[in-house]
DNA sequence: CTTGAAGCTCTAGTGACTAGAGCAATTACA
DNA sequence: TGTAATTGCTCTAGTCACTAGAGCTTCAAG
């Protein structure tokens, strides 16, 4: 039996947030001790360290409740965790591609002020001008 | 004189957002109409221009409003809006790395599912063992 | 038996918007 | 000039995934 700061220490997710989880419905509302605190088994704690992977992985709450759902009936096809999964990773490339566009970008901006003041500024004068930029980015 | 809606077309800031803005301080309360609607001119036009090129790039709006409030005193140094930029530039960095290191995670997890049901699916597998990894991340 | 850490509930705040209700003003066309 | 469609207004509340804080109770160690 854990309290709520071993399960967290455990799988590292905070105290504060394993409450927010129950009262989302992600994971089960535990037994109590007979002073009212939650006690946990290794279920839960699986299926919190389950929901911490998912997390991590950038997966929704969402999407995290519809995989918990699913590994409820392993008797299922998985097609449906597979489309989740296949859906995560496209969303994740988009957020890269993006991000490497506005690296780019950025790269450019701060490295060539040479300018002393902020008159002359290229950080501001990009900003301001989005002519100066070298592509599209947004 | 443009109206938000014109104003709205020309940026490409949506309209809710830019009253928003208004209320958070980033732009000014412009003049109204004699029947209280918000008026616009260029000056204006090219403040919300900047919030919209600074957005895309990330820049949250606290660092937009110091931006902005450096862009205000062009005979300082430019040293502030550098170091805005360039810590922008190492979080953009960052979460670059974080995110590719998710898409080969992901990349291994969603394609080697050839399980026909949830109960051998590696989806679910890998999300509930984190053994399965091949390296860290989160 | 006391002390200090850890737990409890509840409310409210974060960032950057977004949605909706219920009106008022403007604009286009007949 | 009439009217209908569009656009605008304010205000409140919702989004996501937590996080912070107040004010209290319980637990574990010494």
């Amino acid at each position: 039996m854990f309290s709520i700061g071993d399960l967290s220490r455990r799988t590292g997710v905070k105290v504060p947030t394993i409450r927010y989880y129950e009262q989302m419905g992600l994971v089960a509302a535990p037994e109590r001790s007979e002073g009212n605190q939650r006690r946990y088994g290794r279920q839960e704690l699986e299926r919190l360290a389950f929901i911490r992977h998912a997390r991590d992985l950038g997966f929704a709450v969402e999407d995290i409740r519809s995989l918990i759902e699913l590994s409820g009936h392993p008797e299922q096809p998985c097609g449906h965790a597979d489309r989740i999964a296949g859906e995560q990773l496209i969303s994740v490339r988009e957020k890269i591609a993006q991000r490497q566009r506005l690296e780019a970008e950025l790269e450019r901006i701060a490295s060539c002020c040479n300018g002393k003041t902020v008159g002359d500024c290229y950080v501001i004068r990009a900003l301001s001008d989005h002519a100066l930029c070298a592509n599209e980015h947004g």
